[in-house]
DNA sequence: TTGATAGGCAAGTCGTCACTTGCCTATGCT
DNA sequence: AGCATAGGCAAGTGACGACTTGCCTATCAA
């Protein structure tokens, strides 16, 4: 149970600029590496190196929020929201109160 | 953005411990923090102490995601799943491809 | 009032994680 | 071939977070 597949889910979420990286793959998908960089010194004033970027896109994928396709030398990063359906399911809304008639 | 009231939503998502927690809430709710230890030590197998569980049942109040009410000397944990919501509004999930005729 | 129960506060330790630095591989252009 | 671009690997550092230990407050029962 603990030390499980969601692990890496949440993990992967805890991070605020991993959250940033996602909101900017859902904002336009099959980004390289470098243009991601590149947003997020742009648009979120984030100076951070290229590696540290790759370590982040690395957890994400291993979370499974991002999948990647290779193509020549490029690495294209596209968004996977699905694994964020075992968050709400995990923990279901309450049926609100039947007024038992 | 980076620092906002997120941050804490996922910040207590991350730790196993308080997800376990947040699943024993959802099992019965309005517990207190000695029987919050009691479930976590005996269908958990977690040896933490009671310190520790009430930092992270303080973790997750700050998140939104426990509310506590206060009767005599008594204090009642309840689990509120409103704050996940949060989580898949942010990255909503791609409509279908529509074959446009 | 005394003792027991339920919980809170604060400092200290230890491990994990984000980030950097430096070097290496691979693909494409000219 | 030669160079630039896109990306990967690995070790080292610094900070934050989980947990413990020790002591303190508050409520209730005898």
């Amino acid at each position: 149970m603990l030390g499980g597949v969601a692990d890496e889910l949440f993990k992967a979420l805890a991070d605020p600029t991993r959250r940033t990286i996602l909101d900017e793959l859902a904002d336009r998908s099959g980004q390289t590496l470098f243009e991601i960089c590149g947003r997020l010194s742009m648009r979120h004033q984030l100076g951070i190196s290229r590696q540290a970027v790759s370590q982040h896109l690395a957890v994400l994928e291993a979370a499974g929020l991002v999948e990647t396709r290779r193509e020549g030398r490029y690495k294209y990063h596209d968004l996977n929201t699905a694994p964020l359906r075992q968050i709400t399911e995990r923990w279901p809304e309450p049926e609100p109160e039947e007024s038992t008639p």
